[in-house]
DNA sequence: CACGAGACCTGTTCGC
DNA sequence: TGCGAACAGGTCTCGT
């Protein structure tokens, strides 16, 4: 479910409270666990010790982890597939799939809903090492069409799944490689290192236009797992299979690459580049 | 270094 | 209606 966008909105809404407070300035009480592979760093009991009584100072996003600043530490929780967090009274009831969740101050819960259990929560003195191994934040300043070019042009791979690469670039998931292709007008299956300029640059700018609209409407919701966004209603390609390309008119063909299900126009984004 | 397959989990939807 | 197969927003590990 969750990549970029979701993610960023998510961070959002912890940070600013829609439901209840904010949880910047709110101190963790304890940690319940219903689920303890969810908690992949350190042990178990270390990880109670460390989050307890720690005040959250800060929220933020990097890639596709949220980074919850400690008075000591950091947290780190990635949401994986059918991840979500949210913030709930703690008198009320636990949903069926909030497998792990924090008691905070004032009777408040932060709770981390996870039907596929695939997430995972660390705690790090310094998460530098943890991070340092993502590539660069697309929507960063730092992250220019030059940047992108050099990065492209020194690997030899199809563009989906270097999309798809974390240490290659940051946060983007399938939905919005798949949008970002076809914005891009290249095909998934294109060598990174056969991209012309003008290809580079259309790819970079597809990417940013795509995760500043998938922001914009608050991320896509799309299965069961619903958390009120609706970028889902502006998908170009993605889950369109059979339907007609807006550009176009042609049939949206869906293909599968490195396993995943892959979403393209064949008259838009033509198997041989320009 | 690049790529494919299999794991990790559970739920929904599709085809017969 | 029932039942197995396919598929799902992610990432890691192993073998070639």
């Amino acid at each position: 479910m969750p990549e970029l966008p979701e993610v960023e909105t998510i961070v959002r809404s912890l940070k600013h409270g829609k439901a209840g407070p904010g949880l910047v300035g709110r101190r963790i009480l304890r940690v319940q666990t219903r689920w303890p592979r969810h908690i992949e760093h350190p042990s178990l009991s270390t990880f109670r010790k460390r989050i307890k009584n720690q005040k959250v100072n800060d929220v933020l996003r990097r890639g596709k982890y949220l980074v919850f600043h400690l008075d000591l530490g950091t947290m780190l929780i990635h949401l994986r597939m059918s991840g979500d967090l949210r913030i709930s009274p703690s008198n009320s009831e636990r949903a069926r799939y909030e497998h792990t969740i924090f008691n905070l101050e004032n009777a408040w819960d932060l709770r981390f809903s996870d039907s596929r259990k695939f997430g995972r929560i660390g705690w790090y003195r310094d998460p530098a090492n943890v991070l340092a191994k993502l590539g660069p934040e697309p929507l960063s300043d730092e992250f220019t069409p030059e940047l992108f070019n050099q990065a492209l042009q020194s690997r030899s791979r199809a563009l989906k799944p270097l999309l798809l690469d974390q240490s290659f670039i940051a946060g983007i998931g399938n939905i919005y490689a798949d949008e970002a292709l076809h914005r891009a007008r290249l095909h998934p299956l294109r060598i990174s290192n056969t991209l012309s300029g003008g290809d580079t640059e259309a790819l970079w700018r597809g990417i940013r236009e795509a995760l500043y609209d998938g922001i914009h409407h608050n991320g896509a919701s799309i299965d069961w797992v619903y958390r009120g966004g609706e970028f889902q209603n502006h998908f170009r390609v993605y889950q369109r299979e059979g339907d007609d390309c807006e550009v176009c008119a042609t049939p949206i063909e869906r293909i599968v690459v490195g396993q995943r299900g892959t979403h393209l126009c064949p008259t838009c984004q033509p198997e041989k580049g320009r």
